[in-house]
Order: C-alpha cells, then sequence, then structure tokens
DNA sequence: GCACTTGATGCGCGGCACGCAAGTATGTGG
DNA sequence: CCACATACTTGCGTGCCGCGCATCAAGTGC
C-alpha cells in the first residue's frame, strides 16, 4: 500500500496524479469560490510540471481534478469499517472507523470550504462520497449479517452515515465554531443512530 | 401556483423550460446510458423547437436540463413536509409527505433509470437532492422545536431522509422488483428512523 | 543490450458556455 | 387604441475544453 510497494511506474503515475490534484486545489483555493472559471487547465497543468494533454489523461474536468483527494479518501471508508473488530457493535465501530478516516489528518479548512461553498465542486464531491456508499454498505451489511439485495438497512444507512457526515462538515465550518472535527463528527453520526434530538 | 396564477410571461418561460426539458430528458433516454454523448445541444434545442442560444440561458448543461424535473420535485420535499398537520409525529409525517411527494405520479421507470445509471446525470441530481436538504431540514426543525444552528439533528435527519429516498429509487429499479414505489420508499424510510435492521 | 509495454506529449477537431447587441413579443399608462 | 418600458429570444463571435490519434520517451522482462 506504500510507495514502494508498487513499481516504479506506478510511484510515478500516483505521483504525476497527486502532483496534478494538488496543484488544482492549490488554485482554486487561491481564487476563491467565485473565481474557479479563472483557474484555467494550462495552470493546473503547469502548476503540476505536466502538460495539459498529460492533465486530462488523469481527470476529465478541473472539479475531478479538485476534489480528487476527498474521493480517495471517501473511498477508503468501506475499508476503514471492515478494519475495525468484528465483536464491536455497529454504532461504535462506524464512529471510530469514520473518525479514525477524517482525523488522519485534521481535513484542511481552506480546501474544505472551497469545496462545500463552491455548487460545482460540492457537486463533484457528492458524487465521489455517493460513490462510496457501495462499499460501506456492504461492510455495514457484513457487519450486521444483513442481506443486502432484500434489506434496504445497509444502503439507507450507509447514505445516512455519508450525509451525517457531509453534515459535520458544513457545521465545522461554520464561523465561530471551535471544536474539533472529530467532535462534530461524533456528534452527528451519533443522529443517524437516534431518532430523536440529541 | 397554478399556470393561470402567473402572467402570461411567466407561463411561457415556464412552458419553454419544461418544453427544453422535456426534450432533453427525452432525447437522453433514446440514446440510452452509454450514449449522452450523442445528445447534442443542437438536438435538444431544435426538439424543444427553440434556439441553442435560449437552451442555454436556461440551462447551462446537458445534464441540468435533463435532471431539471428531478430538481424541481426534490425541491418541494421541505413545504410537502410543512404542509403536514402539526400534531403528527415526525416519522409518520416524514414518511406521508415523502410518498405523497413521489406517487403523485408514480415516478417514470426509464427516466429515473438512465439518470441512476448515467454517472454525469446522477451526479446533477445528487447536487438537486442536496440542495433540497437545506428547505427540508428547516422544516424538521420547526416540527422538532430544534433549532438547527447548534442542534445538528435537523440537518442530519434531512440528509438520511433524501438518501433513503435515493436508496429507494436505486432498489424500485432492481431487476425483478414488483413493489410500488410507495411501498419501497415506506421501507426505506422506517430504517431511518430505527436503527436496527428491519 | 533488446524487444515490448506503458505513460507523456503535440496536434487538431468538434462542441459548448456565455457576453453582446439586435429583434420581437408582452405588459402598462395615457 | 397607441406609444413606451420590459424582458424573452435569437444570431454571432470568442475562448476554453474534452478527447482521439500518432509519436516519443521512460521503464521492464528476457
Amino acid at each position: 500500500m506504500t510507495d514502494d510497494a508498487m513499481d516504479l511506474r506506478a510511484r510515478n503515475k500516483r505521483a504525476t496524479r497527486d502532483a496534478i490534484s494538488n496543484a488544482a486545489l492549490r488554485l482554486a483555493i487561491e481564487q476563491g469560490p467565485s473565481g474557479l472559471a479563472l483557474v484555467r487547465v494550462h495552470d493546473i497543468a503547469s502548476a503540476a510540471g505536466v502538460s495539459p494533454r498529460t492533465y486530462n489523461n488523469y481527470f476529465s474536468s478541473r472539479e475531478e481534478a479538485i476534489c480528487a483527494l476527498q474521493a480517495d479518501q471517501a473511498g477508503r471508508a468501506g475499508q476503514a469499517l471492515r478494519a475495525r473488530p468484528d465483536d464491536e457493535p455497529l454504532e461504535r465501530a462506524v464512529v471510530a472507523a469514520m473518525v479514525e478516516l477524517y482525523t488522519d489528518p485534521e481535513p484542511d479548512r481552506a480546501g474544505l470550504r472551497m469545496i462545500m461553498s463552491t455548487p460545482e465542486l460540492e457537486g463533484e464531491a457528492l458524487k465521489a462520497f455517493t460513490m462510496a456508499e457501495g462499499p460501506l454498505a456492504e461492510a455495514i451489511a457484513a457487519r450486521t449479517g444483513t442481506d443486502p439485495a432484500r434489506d434496504l438497512f445497509p444502503a439507507v444507512t450507509a447514505a445516512s452515515v455519508a450525509g451525517a457526515i457531509r453534515v459535520a462538515g458544513r457545521h465545522w465550518l461554520a464561523p465561530g465554531n471551535t471544536d474539533s472535527f472529530a467532535a462534530v463528527l461524533t456528534r452527528a453520526l451519533s443522529c443517524v443512530f437516534a431518532a430523536t434530538p440529541s
């Protein structure tokens, strides 16, 4: 899973991918939410030290490039839950897995704010989040011993968890908030498992 | 709210908007999920009896045009919940409101399948769904008497409800399913309010 | 070292979003 | 009934983008 576990080709590929994605996010943050249109593909590519043509060998839209890191992280949700001990009850396992996933490291406020305050980027991030629901639902089903094909519980819970993470992010970004993301996330997730106001 | 409640200008505007959006959806269905790229703006416009330039006075992307109907419907979620009697308990009110919203009329299988099996359209629909969560959260907060600024419950629940509707849609489209959408939707929503497998 | 695989790049085409400036239909006051 | 104000439609031009194709270079296995 680490760099030296893959051959040179794979490492270079990941390196350029990360370079492009980091450059895209950085430029987007510099321009601010209102200036997304000013972030040209050419700028991203040259900031990443790569040709424009190469840029879209990796991404087919600016939004995709900017949100790639978020997408990768969300994609690990399923495996994060599976990594919890089998005998842990669902709620505890979900909270622990998601807190671990989103606390290492603490999310970048500027990047998250940029994404969540730009409709086009939010849409892209949303897509990534939703893609992650499938594996997460399977992990939940495996843990609860339910059949995803017949029972809607795993899928609905996965969607709820994803939604809670989004809500937590939004609340964490709210002006004047001082709590750690882990704290907010825990509060949000507790709402999923308790149908009454906290 | 009905047609004759607005002046001619507004009625014409809505008429062309609907014409464009219907044409877009129809053409998309004809081409199927894999052929979205073949649905040109020019085709949509001429099918709607309007110039290409007018098309993007209303929509700035094919996806937006195709998903406009879904988006409008989702946007009514908040008001649908507010329309329920004040003394109705939350779960009952939510289920009733959403079933009413999504059963008049029964969703179009072809359109829904088209959208949910095309990543780009799914992303657009997702965005529309998420936009509707805000008003829905406010309606939930008003009903439960909680403060949306301090308590995450309304927002998380709104997100969960939206997620449940999506899951219901996906399950309803699954091959071999014979239940009505209302039935599936009710089952999915019940998962939101019960943290244990049904 | 050599043939093969795979990623990077340059070029060109078709398409799209959108600003701008008429042209035209709709609503209003005299 | 008519002129004026409003705002929707349309054509045109511009700049940017996604992507197929052919080529080149770096990496890999024998």
